[in-house]
DNA sequence: AAATCGGGGAG
DNA sequence: CTCCCAGATTT
């Protein structure tokens, strides 16, 4: 394949400001240490769909909990689970820890270096191997992420969406990458990416490839790409139920293990349900308690429908669940964050002045 | 190819 | 409010 003069200007240019300014840049801050392959697994787990500044708490906390991919091997689910809460796409959490086990059962502990290895374990999909391979082994692998897509496409002038562009785009990524210091220059790329050429406020003004960007030499830099067809969101309503015995437990449901949101616990409610729903204290788990209608009523939004959730009360003068006491359980206020509760339940609870966070 | 799977931060 | 984020997996 021919190298073109601009693909060459392209990579080396990257390189060579990222190597000025990695100190600086936001990812390569919080995760460049020892153990650096478990870091670099650990992160692309986190990472993926979500942003650097709302991984950082979480990948922190979650090295000092699990500093080792034998410690994590060893960890359980709902544990995990625990600490993932907030931080959203639960099966990440479920693929990691199985990732964790099988790199210590058929790998010896040693994270694969092989694309095809890689590709095997759960979670770990074309970007995320890529991303392994080049930022924690500094082999030749091509990452392409939502950043170097949006990258890639500006300087090259191709307009259109980036769903549309995919194909143009994998071929040109795999043209431009350079044979040699790929660990830089997969990391160069994203953080171009994300601090400079982003979505919005973009800086082209202190951008090191801008000369030769197509996008900001024909003022494209704001059309390019073209947003993506968005999907219509559900609306779905629910009632939650908020049951409180002694002033000092809730009672909590454990979501089942498939799904949304699985094995995760929540108030229970409802369900989810796309009619609108009229209270029946035959719905609550304790219908013969005196149930008020509180002031909380709130949308919790995912990316693919919106819930309006409203609140339901009654205080309980035993802990004797009538219905459907399966996967019930009384939860000491104090000891929430022993469970992985749903964010929409965990809002909920704070609306209610019973957990403060 | 399209839907599922979360939540938050930026603008 | 809208958009999108270091995507993977299932349908």
């Amino acid at each position: 394949m021919k190298t073109h003069n601009k693909d060459k200007y392209f990579s080396e240019n990257l390189i060579s400001w990222f190597k000025k300014n990695k100190r600086n840049l936001p990812w390569r801050r919080f995760v460049t240490h020892k153990n650096y392959p478990y870091r670099v697994l650990v992160s692309e787990f986190m990472l993926q769909q979500t942003t650097v500044s709302t991984v950082i708490p979480y990948f922190n906390n979650f090295l000092k909990i699990w500093p080792t991919i034998k410690t994590l091997s060893k960890a359980k689910i709902d544990d995990v689970l625990v600490q993932w809460q907030g931080l959203g796409y639960y099966s990440r959490a479920r693929n990691l820890l199985k990732t964790a086990e099988i790199i210590m059962l058929k790998h010896k502990g040693n994270i694969p270096r092989n694309e095809n290895e890689l590709r095997s374990l759960p979670g770990i999909g074309e970007y995320a191997s890529a991303a392994i391979r080049s930022i924690a082994f500094n082999k030749k692998a091509v990452a392409v992420d939502g950043n170097v897509k949006r990258v890639i496409a500006r300087f090259y002038g191709l307009t259109g969406t980036l769903d549309e562009n995919k194909k143009k785009i994998d071929e040109i990524a795999n043209r431009i990458c350079p044979n040699k210091s790929n660990r830089d220059y997969t990391q160069a790329i994203m953080e171009i990416g994300a601090v400079i050429c982003k979505p919005k406020k973009i800086n082209c003004n202190v951008c090191c490839i801008s000369q030769k960007c197509t996008a900001y030499n024909k003022k494209l830099v704001h059309s390019i790409p073209e947003p993506k067809v968005k999907v219509k969101k559900r609306k779905l309503n629910c009632i939650s139920f908020i049951s409180i015995f002694n002033d000092r437990f809730v009672l909590l449901k454990k979501r089942s293990s498939e799904g949304i949101l699985s094995n995760q616990w929540e108030l229970p409610s409802t369900g989810w349900k796309a009619e609108s729903i009229k209270f029946s204290r035959k719905e609550t788990p304790f219908p013969n308690a005196h149930w008020k209608r509180t002031a909380i009523n709130f949308n919790h939004s995912f990316s693919h429908m919106d819930i309006q959730n409203t609140v339901y009360f009654s205080r309980n003068n035993n802990k004797y669940v009538a219905r459907n006491s399966f996967n019930l359980e009384w939860v000491n206020v104090d000891k929430l964050s022993d469970y992985a509760v749903t964010t929409m339940s965990k809002k909920t609870l704070k609306k209610f002045n019973l957990i403060p966070i």
